[in-house]
DNA sequence: TGACAGTGAGACGGAAAGAGTCTTACTGTC
DNA sequence: GACAGTAAGACTCTTTCCGTCTCACTGTCA
C-alpha cells in the first residue's frame, strides 16, 4: 500500500518537526518522534533506514520544499523578469526573517544551523531552488542562464540574510530592485536580449 | 559575601525556571541550568547540596511565593472578610487557569504536576498560603480560625481548579461570592460574631 | 606577602537514557 | 493458510547525565 506508506512517512516527518519545535533539535529523541507520530520505533526505522540522520535529512528536504512552495505562490503573477526576481528575493528574505523556528535554532545551535545554511545545506538548497525557480525564469532566459541566475540569487539572499548590509536590504522591494538591476541583471543582459530577439 | 551568594542562588533558580519553560522539566539537565545561570556545575552543587531535587524544590518554593505575592497584591483594598475571600479565590483561580507554564507541565507530565498540586505539594502550598493569607484574614477572625479558613479555601480552590464543577465557578466573582456565603462563611459565623462583639 | 574563601574547569565512576537491531505476536488482506 | 505491515519490547552498545572530587585561579583581608 504505497499511499498509506507515504502518509506514514509524512506523519513521522510532521511529528519530527513538531518535536523539534517543542524541545529543540538537541533534546529530541527517536522515541519522542515515534510516540508523536503514533508509530513504533521499529516502523520508524523501517521508514527511514539510517535513523536519526536520514529522518532529519528528510525533514530538512520537506521544510525546504515547503519554503519554495510558499515562495512560488508569492511570486505568482510576476509580469517580467525583473518583477519576478524582485518578488522572489523579497519574499525569500522576509520569510527567512520571519521564520521563528529558524531563529530559535540559530539561537540555540548556531553551529549546526549555519552549517545547514552554508557548507552542508547549501548544495541541497541550490538543488531545490533550481527545481522550483528555474521553470519560472525559463521563459526569460536560456536554460543554462536560468540555472546560473537562480544559483546566484539564492546565494545572495542567504548571504545578505546571514550578514545584512548597510547598503542593501533584500527584504525591501525598492532596494532589491535597485540591487538586481545594478548587479545581477546586467550580467544576463546579453542572454536576455538574445531571448527577446528570438521571441520577436 | 552573603548578599552576592543569595543573588547567585536566585540566578540559578531563575535559570532553572527559564530552562524548564524552554525545554520542559524532563528535558532539562543540570548543565543546562548551570550554563544558563553562568555558573559552573560545581558551584551549583555548592549552592544546592543535593542537586536536582533540592534545586527544583527551591524553584517550586520560589514560584509559590511569587504566586502569593501576586495574589496578595490583587486582594489589596478588600473592604471586609467576604470581599477579601471572594477576591482571593477569584484571583487565585484565574491565575491558575492563566498559568501557561502550569498548563504545559500538566500536558506533558500530568503525573508529577498533579502530585505537586496534591499529595506531595499540598502541604507546602498550605504552608505558604498560611504565611501570606492568614495575616490578611486575621483582622476578621481569631488566629486559629484564620488558619482553618485559609486551609479550607486553598483546598477548595485547587480542587475546583483541577476538577471544575457545573454548579460553581470560582473564577467568577458572583459565583464565588455565592459559594463562599453559602458553604464557607457560615461555618465561621460564630467566631465572626465573637470577633465583631470584641471589637465593638 | 600569605592565608583564605569562592569559583571555574574538568576528570571520574556509576547510573540512566538513547540508538539501532532483532525477534515475536498480532491484524487485516489476498 | 500465506503474507505484508505493524506494535511491543528485549537486547547490546554508546552516549549522556549525575554527583563528587581535585586542582588551579582570583580577589580579599590581615
Amino acid at each position: 500500500m504505497p499511499s498509506s506508506q507515504t502518509s506514514a512517512e509524512m506523519r513521522v516527518i510532521v511529528a519530527a518537526k513538531t518535536c523539534c519545535e517543542r524541545w529543540g533539535i538537541e533534546k529530541v529523541t527517536i522515541d519522542d518522534i515515534a510516540n508523536e507520530a503514533g508509530v513504533s520505533r521499529a516502523t520508524l526505522y523501517r521508514l527511514f533506514p539510517g535513523g536519526k540522520d536520514v529522518l532529519f535529512e528528510a525533514l530538512r528536504v520537506s521544510e525546504l520544499e515547503d519554503f519554495f512552495v510558499r515562495l512560488t505562490a508569492q511570486v505568482d503573477g510576476a509580469v517580467d523578469l525583473e518583477d519576478l526576481l524582485v518578488r522572489a528575493v523579497v519574499a525569500a528574505t522576509q520569510e527567512l526573517r520571519d521564520d521563528q523556528h529558524l531563529a530559535i535554532m540559530m539561537a540555540s545551535e548556531p553551529g549546526d544551523t549555519l552549517a545547514q545554511l552554508t557548507v552542508e545545506g547549501l548544495p541541497r538548497i541550490m538543488r531545490v531552488a533550481t527545481i522550483f525557480l528555474v521553470p519560472l525564469v525559463d521563459p526569460y532566459l536560456p536554460r543554462r542562464e536560468s540555472a546560473r541566475l537562480v544559483e546566484l540569487l539564492s546565494r545572495l539572499v542567504i548571504s545578505y540574510f546571514l550578514a545584512p548590509s548597510d547598503h542593501v536590504d533584500l527584504g525591501d522591494a525598492d532596494s532589491a530592485r535597485l540591487f538586481i538591476n545594478t548587479f545581477v541583471l546586467p550580467a544576463f543582459l546579453a542572454s536576455l536580449a538574445q531571448q527577446l530577439s528570438l521571441r520577436s
